[in-house]
RNA sequence: GCCGAAGUGGCUCAGCGGUAGAGCAAUUCACUCGUAAUGAAUAGGUCGUGAGUUCGAUUCUCACCUUCGGCUCCA
């Protein structure tokens, strides 16, 4: 049957997994039951509750998502965190009832005659929209009945384990021209275990959080006086540049040149590009002397004008212009969220300029240089390709055509993706690179588009053999993404216990009493002298102090110097992660810290 | 932007119609110390901002700002 199932979960289900918050595990993918058609009939047990309690209550959609289930209700004033409870109990009951949860279908005309006596709006809305002569298919559990497609388990007793876990408002059909209803998020597992481990799970996330460990490491600053303008401390500042310093190597030697436009252009340009009818909304502007400008909210004309800037033979293409440019967009004010969600950011931006049979080596670059980015952090990773969406500028042949290409390059290179038909911006297909954190969780990072849109407006061209202009093909990537954000999910990742190579403060030589403090300096210097990012802690504390404090600073190794060391001109090296590692001389600890950073373990 | 919740010293939080309190951090002093917290003293807050109610507001009401959980959007 073809399905209501469409109709009924929103588009926003299948992007769930790409929720700041969400976390997926992949214990649980694939493993014990149908989780999904679990999830699913914890849904109608929520809203079975809820109907017990409030008859009144409108039903809308209840599906199961990534991890868990909600169900959307139209009820005055919403609902509280005591009503949460009390839904929790009403929902043990109806659990402990073990209703037997069964399947029947009925014509079109005799469905909407029940959803009409039901007097369910939203539902009667649904099978209005299906087509004549379908079978409307309802699940029903005792009392209960709601139109649904299924699947469903066969008994509410299974659904032993779950909570609720947040209210939130969500627009009908995620529109917000339409009614704001009320959306009850829950989870559910067959086993009192796993419910556990998965709340676990959440309370790990939470303590990772990289808002919080921002903070506590002095990393950066979110003020109010910058609502989404983060402020990056000293910390901060070191971890970014290790980012960009190991960007520009793979760069240059991948055959990058890097480029820096204004932060501010004239409004004359963003009509060019387009940006001003399309993205206004989302563009900071400023009038300087009588005249409209714009703060960038994107690199791409920028870079146009600089290929624009002189004439091209063939003979020049490839050119990989890449450029770290700070945009800013005015996003809107409900979807900020640390650095994973800012107003301003910096893309690790590039074009490249190529000829049409240049395209598939170019590409198969592109995914090698990403590939060979995210393994020096060890991530894992995975690709997927979006394709032609309904509204998209240029011929269905050229999509055709550069889907194929992009397609080929992932095949040839032996790289797994899978297909999201139709999800391509609107002036080109893309690749898109998910990374997998330490909790399981993926974040979309990188991203491979062909811009048909950017070569025309700009009127690019260059001259081919034949002595004849052509139009150059675009490709626009990232390949972290923006390095604010790729720096929180490094802290989350990590959870603040960088490597040794990405630590902002990798050495830290503690002094155990006064008179080991002019040796202590000596270290320090020396730690310096051979490139260590290393500071000094003389303060007259006990060394356990010190030690808690370098800990809790998540610092690498400690180098505690007593008199013994200070005698025998040797360290005693403690580290973050295995404790005391005994007494070495210095050089030797230089050696083993240049291997483990040379390494990035 | 929308729905819901919250904003009290640098941090974590208590309090509450009669103009604020703890722990940690900070500062000072003493201790000179061997692998995750030495002790004592001191200082620090127009209780997010602005109105209103009241004899009196941090406390009640409203508006706004910011943050948090979602929606939406996306790097």
């Amino acid at each position: 049957m073809p399905h209501q199932a469409e109709a009924l979960d929103p588009p926003a289900a299948d992007r769930k997994k790409e929720q700041v918050a969400a976390v997926t595990t992949d214990r649980d993918a694939g493993k014990g039951p149908d989780m999904h058609a679990f999830w699913h009939s914890s849904s109608h047990v929520l809203a079975h509750a809820v109907k017990r309690l409030w008859p009144a209550t409108k039903l809308a959609i209840g599906p199961a998502i990534e991890n868990g289930f909600y169900y959307d209700f139209d009820r005055e004033g919403g609902f509280s965190t005591e009503d949460l409870e009390a839904i929790e109990r009403e929902m043990a009951k109806i659990v402990k009832a073990n209703y037997k949860i069964e399947r029947f279908t009925l014509p079109r005309e005799e469905a909407l005659a029940l959803i009409r006596e039901q007097d369910e709006p939203y539902k009667l809305e649904m099978v209005e929209a299906l087509p004549e002569g379908e079978e409307i298919s309802f699940y029903r559990q005792g009392d209960f009945t709601d139109l649904c497609a299924g699947p469903h388990v066969r008994y509410t007793r299974q659904i032993r384990a779950f909570k609720l876990t947040s209210v939130s408002g969500a627009y009908w059909h995620g529109d917000e021209k339409n009614k704001m209803l009320t959306r009850i998020y829950g989870i559910s597992f067959p086993t009192r275990k796993e419910l556990e481990d998965y709340l676990a799970l959440l309370e790990e996330a939470k303590a990772r959080d990289h808002r919080k460990l921002g903070r506590e490491l002095e990393l950066f600053l979110l003020s109010e006086a910058g609502p989404g303008f983060p402020f990056l401390l000293p910390k901060g500042v070191v971890l970014k540049d290790l980012l960009v310093d190991y960007w520009k190597k793979l760069h240059y030697e991948a055959g990058y040149v890097l480029i820096q436009t204004p932060m501010i252009l004239s409004r004359k340009l963003w009509e060019e590009s387009g940006h001003w009818d399309h993205y206004q909304d989302n563009m900071y502007t400023v009038t300087i002397d009588q005249e409209d400008y714009a703060v960038k909210p994107m690199n791409c004309p920028g870079a146009m004008l600089v290929f624009r800037s002189k004439p091209h033979s063939y003979r020049d293409l490839p050119i990989r212009m890449g450029e770290l440019g700070l945009v800013h967009r005015h996003e809107k004010s409900g979807t900020l969220h640390g650095l994973m969600r800012v107003r301003a950011f910096t893309q690790d931006d590039a074009h490249l300029f190529m000829t049409p049979d240049q395209m598939a080596d170019e590409i198969a670059g592109i995914v090698r240089l990403i590939h060979g980015l995210y393994t020096g952090f060890g991530f894992d990773y995975s690709v997927e390709l979006s394709t032609r969406p309904d509204k998209a500028m240029g011929s269905v042949e050229d999509w055709t055509r550069a889907e194929g290409i992009l397609a080929g390059v992932l095949d040839k290179l032996g790289t797994p993706y899978t297909v999201n038909e139709g999800d391509g911006a609107f002036y080109g297909p893309k690749i898109d690179f998910h990374i997998r954190d330490a909790l399981g969780r993926s974040w979309q990072c990188g991203t491979v588009q062909l811009d048909f849109q950017m070569p025309q407006r700009f009127e690019l061209e260059y001259t081919g053999s034949d002595g004849e202009k052509h139009r150059p093909i675009v490709v626009h990537r990232v390949a972290y993404g923006a390095l604010e954000r790729f720096m929180a999910i490094l802290i989350e990742h990590f959870a603040g216990k960088f490597p040794l190579w990405l630590s902002p403060e990798q050495v830290r030589v503690l002094s155990i009493s006064q008179q080991n403090a002019p040796y202590a300096e000596e270290l320090l210097a020396a730690l310096k002298e051979a490139g260590l990012r290393a500071e000094l802690d003389l303060r007259d504390e006990k060394i356990g102090y010190k030690i808690r404090e370098a800990q809790l600073a998540k610092v690498p190794y400690m180098l505690i110097v007593g008199d013994k060391e200070t005698e025998g001109g040797t360290v005693s090296v403690r580290s973050r992660d295995r404790g005391d590692l005994g007494t070495l001389s210095l050089a030797d600890f230089l050696a083993r810290a240049e291997e483990e950073q040379a390494s990035r373990a």
